[in-house]
DNA sequence: AAGGTTATGTGAAGAATTGCACGAGATTTT
DNA sequence: AAAATCTCGTGCAATTCTTCACATAACCTT
């Protein structure tokens, strides 16, 4: 239940959570490792020893409650409430991403937009309206935000970085297909569908 | 070279072939596993023993000549073609995806665009002409195309994929947030930003 | 209430992945 | 031309991750 818990185990418990959630949708109230496994591609016995990490949430003989299992995961990934996070690049992924009510229900929402094209700043992206990426540093400090989206040009990938780090952010979403340096304090995602692609390619013919 | 490589190394290779590309740019002719070790953040030994199972692409004292495993790992990972692409689902992220000048030039191209809205077929989106999904099977098996990128919302998307299987895919990449059911042969990868930035928020506070 | 079934949590075994360290070839320096 | 430096490819060791299999507990049926 504590630190030493591998990330290869944390990166897997947003997929039990999204596949819960949708038992959930259907009504059930209970599952086992077992049907979790199917849904998730992943054996029943890895799912129980990753929940092993953190309690005893299952009952034997009958399973998990889903709500319960849901709540102890969102405790855990610390989904239990609503992160602000700052959308970097006001391009077509970026006004795709503002849009995107799927945020909003599973614990992100996005609070304030920057790009660097006079064209873009002071134009509206969803309900935001767009900022000059010069002020990133001031405005994501004095906002408290913690969490970016960076969806602009590769060219401006690590500049942005560099803004969004000096202004105190702690978890990077990066969109941008090259890979960014950070301090190791801080967090990196990356969102690659190319190199993603090519790892099915890789397969094929 | 065969066939017993490790997924988790295939996984990887992408990460090395835009690493080099991006080298490439700046001018370089040549590179080290130390180097691209840093880059990717991968530790150096990893990267030559990735490289091992496919032949000998270094050479002692120099290093890599970055020209060379480009081409080795464009071949490796049949990135030396251009694959053609069908795009399911032609919302806003369906748009950004179509309008996207990243992918043609990393070897993938769109050739054509569904959705089941009646109001959006026949509209354009880029280049193309949103097509109705009820011709999903018969159009890409025609085109023999067997690579789909899946934008559609989560409640449309086990639909799309069965589509998808029966005019013969082989690959998927699928951004709705939903596990999706396909037979053995076709290979699903997963685009969830969420589940990514959970990842991440887990280490916060 | 006893027997049967289901399904957890976990120690131990097994498999896979990563890191270490060194021989050997290539280049550069003195 | 010898010495020093660089860096690959790789066998082996260390570590990490996954699966197995079973004691245990809850529920269900008769």
């Amino acid at each position: 239940m504590d630190d030493k818990i591998p990330d290869i185990v944390v990166g897997r418990l947003p997929k039990y959570l999204q596949a819960l959630l949708y038992l959930q949708e259907t009504g059930k109230q209970t599952t086992s490792s077992q049907e979790l496994g199917v849904k998730v591609g992943i054996s029943a016995a890895q799912i129980r020893k990753d929940l092993s990490l953190f309690g005893e949430f299952g009952k034997q003989g009958t399973g998990y409650s889903i709500a319960f299992l849901i709540d102890q995961l969102q405790k855990i990934l610390h989904a239990d409430r609503v992160w602000g996070v700052a959308l970097v690049g006001a391009g077509d992924l970026g006004h795709a991403i503002a849009r995107y009510a799927g945020f909003s229900n599973r614990g992100f929402r996005i609070v304030m937009v920057f790009d660097n094209d006079p064209a873009k700043i002071g134009a509206r992206v969803g309900e935001h309206t767009v900022q000059d990426v010069k002020d990133i540093e001031s405005k994501i400090r004095a906002a408290g935000v913690t969490i970016a989206m960076l969806t602009v040009p590769a060219s401006a990938a690590q500049n942005a970085a560099d803004a969004l780090v000096r202004g105190g952010i702690r978890a990077i979403l990066n969109y941008a297909p090259i890979t960014l340096s950070v301090p190791e304090t801080v967090r990196v995602e990356a969102i690659d569908p190319i190199q993603q692609l090519q790892h099915m390619t890789y397969y094929l013919e």
